[in-house]
DNA sequence: CTGAAAGCGCTAACAT
DNA sequence: ATGTTAGCGCTTTCAG
């Protein structure tokens, strides 16, 4: 059970050489004869030498590697963000471990502590919808463990964030939908207490207002139950469409929760689909193919992989502690059916 | 930069104990008096140690880690086998991590190479498209690393391997399209050299056979490109529907290729769409969505994802070396568009 | 320019 | 029952 059998120990004692001789030869320390190097470079890659990374780790306590917690990598979002992750990770030489919380606060915390414990050199993650008190990050961060925070953030760790334009988002998708004549504009969310919630919720409210509606608290639904249930999914359509005054109209504020209702819909109220409106927070790929229909609001989830990315590993490689963040802001993009595909 | 401050040296310092007291006493060695096991773990809890599990990977040459290769996450199979995996391997209190390969041979290697040399425990993989010759796995598995492979597996390779009843699940979905009064039924599939693409294509021939329908070479096209990419498929729907005598009936053989020929037909072949009939392989659970419809052959990805995890901690944890191995075949399930999904 | 030795955190002979 | 020591693979003072 012992690959990388090679070690440093191996060259020395083929060349005739001390282990610290090698180990500055091998990365190329300026006080080692050309000739030395030669020889020990030819030697290791003859020999196929691998340096130990768990080593290096235990020594340098940092490991090249970044961890990523995410609450479903299903979710369609979080694939491509963590695509988008990977392809700035692997050009700067940064290994991605990837992990899920099921949208569970212990979950996450396991998650966490296990990658601050293996020394990735920082964290990258999406707080789970059960995570309202995170003193847990915090205190790793105050530690000095560089996170970025995207997608569901929080304000009580200050740091790097990025996120979509969510107000924004959900703004011009419910605009949209009222624009299509629509007067009663449900709303069906996530946890009250996420960052993605309010800020979609107030993108919400704010379009009913330029329009003159009434917000009517009875048309907002949140998740409870991780919102990622299809049963409580079911249960809100119902509630909804059970109401004396139906809505005509849908925005829906996550990935999951969007094709959840709409199978629902088509499942339980059927006869409501021919003039219902509905519009939602969605990455998925195959949106031309539902029926019913939806107007999908977009994040650029790959673009923000990548960002998130870039700043984690500034924060980590920067000489001086980082006192200045940013917080990185993408915007939407409303996918009518009309609109073609890149 | 320091987590983890506390370290056994501390508590012994603290305690007046030896390093390996300490030790011994944390993992509970029956040598240590009552006494000083319950001095040192209450200590223990109250600093909140947690022993680096760097530290122990370098000593043990292992990591309660097992390391996952998949082609994409994005890929429903995966993803939903990915949370079978998670969900044995937490209870074994094994950590997984999780890369993708993208289909990609050299990616695949690197993922793998990176794995291995950070001592997982095991290797739970699905190849890329693009790995026909597997010698650099075969070598790691020659000395002594545990591999399971799953989905796409290949006789290079003797271990255990979880995969589904491929030449099932492609008979049925073919002689179902037959059993609708086809007779011009297309397969489009994967990279030729596949396991799964073999299986699959020996299914559909045997149910073209069952009802005396001739094969035609012309009606099978094999992914080139790692089969992903929306243009490859378009391009193959151009080539069946110019054909003289186009097909009437599809079966795919691919997730990501079932859901990219449904977009590809309804934006390239619209007016096929009313007598053409599709089936494929497809773990989409918004199936239901899907216009046009689409009968999906489904597999357990679940349950392979958990059984694969179950027969790799076996050979991670057996005493002697293993010599005897299983392949377990799943049933895949035929989801006409009327059955109920669970 | 090269070597000896210490140390990262932990465990396990081998003493005592 | 507890302590001493060596060692996992590597880097890095500190001495030549």
């Amino acid at each position: 059970m012992k690959f990388n059998t090679v070690t440093i120990k191996d060259i020395a004692k083929a060349l005739g050489l001390s282990t610290s001789t090698v180990s500055r030869a091998l990365r190329g320390g300026y006080e080692i004869s050309d000739e030395t190097k030669k020889v020990v470079l030819e030697y290791a890659e003859k020999i196929n030498y691998r340096p130990n990374p768990i080593a290096l780790s235990l020594k340098e306590r940092r490991s090249y590697s970044i961890g990523v917690i995410v609450s479903e990598i299903a979710n369609n979002y979080f694939s491509q963000a963590i695509n988008g992750i990977e392809s700035v990770a692997y050009n700067r030489d940064y290994h991605v471990i990837i992990t899920q919380s099921h949208e569970r606060l212990d979950r996450e915390v396991l998650n966490v502590e296990h990658l601050a414990s293996r020394s990735v050199d920082g964290l990258l993650i999406s707080l789970s919808s059960e995570s309202s008190d995170i003193s847990y990050l915090k205190s790793l961060h105050d530690q000095g463990l560089p996170i970025v925070m995207f997608d569901r953030v929080t304000e009580q760790i200050e740091t790097h964030k990025v996120i979509a334009d969510n107000f924004k988002g959900a703004f011009d998708a419910t605009e949209y939908l009222i624009s299509l004549g629509h007067k009663k504009v449900a709303h069906i969310t996530n946890a009250a207490h996420l960052s993605i919630t309010r800020e979609r919720l107030e993108g919400y409210k704010a379009a009913l207002e330029k329009h003159g509606l009434p917000f009517n608290e009875d048309y907002v639904k949140y998740g409870k139950y991780r919102g990622i249930e299809q049963e409580e999914i079911d249960q809100v359509i119902k509630e909804l469409f059970e109401m004396e005054d139906p809505p005509k109209a849908i925005f829906i504020a996550q990935d999951k929760i969007s094709t959840g209702c709409l199978m629902a819909i088509k499942k339980l109220v059927p006869h409501c689909l021919s003039d219902l409106a509905i519009a939602g927070f969605t990455n998925a790929n195959v949106v031309d193919l539902f029926m019913p229909g939806i107007t999908a609001v977009r994040q650029p989830a790959f673009e923000m992989g990548k960002a998130a990315t870039e700043l984690l590993i500034q924060l980590i490689e920067s000489k001086r502690p980082v006192t200045e963040f940013e917080t990185r802001v993408f915007n939407t993009e409303l996918i009518t059916p009309g609109t073609v595909l890149i």
